[in-house]
DNA sequence: TTTAATGCCTACTAATATACTCGGAATTAC
DNA sequence: GTAATTCCGAGTATATTAGTAGGCATTAAA
């Protein structure tokens, strides 16, 4: 049960826009560079969370990305979910109507995928990009960022 | 991020065995009509948790499966993660050897991936086959296990 | 001792998703 | 005007998934 590499990368994006937040529009070039992505390939995944109102766009010279909103106010649960879908281990528990199989109301397993469903996303949505940015700092509180790459 | 159906068949199916746990054998054929599963398919998955010594066969005419040990000694970590491999959100939280990636020790991602993973695990080992059949009977005390296809 | 019921094994396959690449048009700072 | 950038649609190689197919091996029961 593996994330796929658009949630992998968005996130890492995501934590670049942060940890630069309030210093002006990232070039997709730089995020791609300092986080070793493919330029063209983040480039869709960034298209993705601006259209889902994440990340907003300059365009021209000297344009770039910024996040939308600040570190604080975006988790990693919103990040994710813009790439990769609703975070549960099967389909039938993405929302919890009984109906999507004749069986739900008393299926064993199906109480199984809930307790596992909820528990990602406890996770996912308790953690913001700031507290990334703060985990961050005070693992390297004599570094510059510049050296980060 | 979801389970593949091997996952799911696969616990489906070691439901139904722990909640025939101690009466004789179930055949493929049986475990696959009651949990709508095609047969040759959980031939491929229970091939796999026999190696794996989940479940014991018994070959020829009258033969079938068992579980190896109790519902109650058997988690559904165990099941997934035999027929899933680990159950790691992203391939370099698989272990905790810092040696995946060059910046593991001082990524801020891989924090949350671990975050992730651990609370997946912790759920998922848990919950015991005897905790799902006690769940289903709860759910259906008057009714016979007949009932429940 | 035959036969039917069963497990065991290897190989094949259609459909889908993934993780990109490619080329070019539109926009804007300098 | 030009270079730097975002925006957009299309194409593609590879891997995975979710099976299917066919036959051999074993054993209980008639």
């Amino acid at each position: 049960m593996r994330l796929s590499t658009k949630g992998q990368y968005g996130l890492r994006a995501m934590f670049e826009l942060a940890i630069n937040y309030g210093e002006g529009p990232l070039s997709l070039k730089t995020i791609a560079d300092r986080q070793y992505i493919s330029e063209h390939y983040l480039e869709q995944l960034i298209a993705t969370m601006r259209k889902a109102g994440l990340v907003s766009s300059t365009r021209g010279a000297q344009g770039g990305y910024v996040l939308s909103r600040s570190p604080e106010e975006i988790t990693v649960g919103q990040v994710i979910r813009v790439l990769e879908g609703p975070l549960a281990p099967v389909e039938c528990v993405i929302d919890d109507e009984e109906s999507v199989c004749d069986r739900s109301g008393y299926c064993p397993t199906r109480i199984v995928w809930k307790k596992i469903r909820d528990s990602i996303n406890q996770v996912v949505d308790s953690i913001t990009l700031q507290d990334m940015v703060d985990d961050y700092r005070k693992m390297h509180p004599d570094e510059s960022y510049m050296f980060y790459i």
